[in-house]
DNA sequence: TGTCGTCTGTGACTTTTGTTACAGACTCCT
DNA sequence: AGGAGTCTGTAACAAAAGTCACAGACGACA
């Protein structure tokens, strides 16, 4: 059961559900449940089942798999977006292929899997949105396979850093970003700090200079 | 339109979507348009924009990804499926991000765009359908990332012996379909022979000790 | 201020993958 | 049988990625 601040909270984070929230409001109140959660928290891993929707109001969630002690994130969940991952086992009955942990704390709606289904069917809207955040997935995806099958690290790391918002980072998390190891980010990081793109401190990044960073991502090297 | 036996046959190659296609019929045959296509036929490419959703009856589709002469095949679309790079793009509006060719002649059925998103809205099973196959995708993808990053070639290349079902196969194929390159896999290939898990010819490799081969697997090594 | 845990730098080495270049084998076709 | 085109094997080398081991730097905090 949804307050009128969460209502409005909701509509605000997911414009293109607005009418669909405020249309509908009694049933959508009635049956949607907020949810906090507390930041590092694993939402879902390999192997366990889904029985929920949720739309991701604030926080967000890293998805990755593992193998051995290596990571590599898949993609993020931010606010206004809806996990795939979840979708994905929804509508398809499958089992989680990855893991999911809060980045920070989180706050989202719970559509429950009853609720979920029938929106699929009555509003448009809600399913383009589903549809949309798959599809945007999707390619993200097919980015992905094709970075990690045919870039190297020196091209993906430049990538990374160029995309980050934040400078302040360890090396190992790069690392587990990435999908290899702390010492090859060392390495490449100082590489890069000699040829002047960077300079670099404990926990902390700085590109200095972006230009020479992004030749690192032409092909013709 | 379609004739009586291409609705029969669709309903014998779509058991979920039978009730769909026989209920429905006069909508359906007036509007769906039956298509063949010939072996080797790019049937989308990156960069394109797709116009309508395809069921496909016989034949199979290839779909990869390249770079520089290399291809890393993504998945294939086979009878009873549908493309989810194709509804992808129906759905996210987005442009291709892979290829797709035809490895056999091909006969589908076109759904033209219209008629597919009414029938996302009226059919649930025509939903379900859509969405299993998106999301069973979406398992494989997240599948070929892990293995692309964190598997040998080794691993991989016993993997696709074992799995593949024709002997009947060039090095070069194998190169393609797991992104790398053909001396590569001669050379893997040569030692798997050497230690008694295949058997080489040309244009041919059968698998003469798969229990042997099925070690290569195990992470322990 | 000393100590502890975390983070970074780096050398030395191994393994894996990719490149180049070429030889030889097989198949099909005439 | 001869030749063209394709397929395979392999040597020699280069580049990339990963492993192991350890030193030292930094920062928090008792």
């Amino acid at each position: 059961m949804l307050a009128e601040s969460d209502i409005s909270k909701l509509a605000e984070h997911f414009p293109k559900l607005r009418a669909l929230i405020e249309d509908d409001t009694c049933e959508f109140a009635r049956r949607c449940n907020p949810v906090s959660v507390p930041e590092g928290t694993r939402v879902f891993g390999v192997g366990s089942r889904c029985e929920a929707f949720m739309l991701l109001v604030s926080g967000n969630v890293k998805v990755f798999t593992l193998s051995d002690g290596r990571e590599l994130v898949l993609y993020r969940v931010a606010s206004g977006e809806s996990c795939v991952m979840t979708t994905s086992c929804l509508l398809g009955g499958t089992d989680y292929q990855a893991i999911g942990v809060t980045e920070t704390d989180l706050f989202g709606m719970i559509i429950p899997e009853r609720l979920f289904h029938e929106l699929l069917g009555h509003s448009s809207c809600f399913r383009e949105f589903v549809f949309s955040t798959f599809s945007v997935r999707m390619s993200d995806l097919f980015g992905l396979v094709h970075e990690v099958a045919f870039h190297n690290l020196n091209r993906r790391l430049a990538k990374y850093l160029l995309e980050s918002k934040s400078e302040q980072v360890t090396h190992q998390q790069i690392a587990d970003e990435l999908g290899t190891v702390r010492e090859i980010v060392s390495r490449r990081l100082k590489t890069m700090e000699k040829n002047g793109m960077l300079a670099l401190a404990r926990n902390r990044i700085q590109v200095v200079d972006a230009a020479k960073l992004q030749l690192v991502l032409e092909p013709s090297e």
